[in-house]
DNA sequence: ATTGACTCTGACGTCCACGTGAAACTCTAC
DNA sequence: GTAGAGTTTCACGTGGACGTCAGAGTCAAT
């Protein structure tokens, strides 16, 4: 099948599936024009991708993890025991931007605790810049 | 106050006042030679930037709220009600982010916890591309 | 032959708080 | 007067998964 159709059959657009393909993600044969052409498993390929895109891994990764996967019906499994050490360093990094956050919203949550105290009525007016 | 000196009390660097200034949330007097001469409560200033950008706000955000805050002792407090409405809209961004993010991780550890399953025993072998 | 839908390859834009030089000027101390 | 530390503006680089043109070729149907 030709680009447009992987898109539509995928949800996503056709510069994402060719900036897989720039990622060494896929590899579509080509038709004499010069067009790409997938085959069907790519459907499943370029979900698996979306799919640890949306668990926060690069591209790079990606690339490293993904020929060690394989699709249990909806379930994306990896088939490899040296994989886990790859995903944990990568959950590690998620554990750690979460902490952040949370973090940032804690000093957030300071501030704005702060807006009925006896500092902020000694204030007259507000101007902004 | 020189730059230097500002960037060294503060913690931060003198790109980062640079900056400050460009985003209008800093606006040093200047010698006869150029150089930018900051008066001692740029050094709270500063500190209260800081520790807005580690709420996880934007210099645009923190240019809207800057003017309007108080600092009581080692707490920084909202002097106008109508502040805690941008505030807590910074909040809800923050915590969609976390969610995000939490979201992702449970991606991945429903991934990772498929490794011992029967589909992952089904391959021979892991081959990157 | 022509329209119109589809696809191709570049290549720059996005977001944003700075990092990192480069080349030139200022100030202080000796 | 000269070395050296401090400062200035200008301007590109960063990360990352794409968005979004521009200009041109491909293909099926009328």
């Amino acid at each position: 099948m030709r680009i447009g159709e992987l898109a539509r059959r995928t949800g996503t657009t056709e510069r994402a599936l060719r900036y897989y393909e720039e990622q060494d993600l896929l590899r579509p044969a080509r038709r004499p024009s010069g067009y790409r052409e997938y085959v069907e498993t790519d459907v499943r390929t370029v979900r698996n991708i979306r799919t640890l895109l949306a668990a926060g891994l690069n591209t790079v990764t990606i690339g490293e993890v993904l020929p060690c996967m394989v699709t249990d019906g909806e379930a994306l499994v990896p088939a490899c025991p040296e994989l886990s050490t790859v995903l944990l360093q990568d959950r590690e990094r998620l554990t750690e931007a979460i902490d952040d956050l949370q973090a940032a919203r804690r000093v957030l949550d300071a501030i704005i605790a702060g807006a009925g105290s006896p500092a902020a009525r000694r204030v007259d007016a507000c101007q902004p810049a």
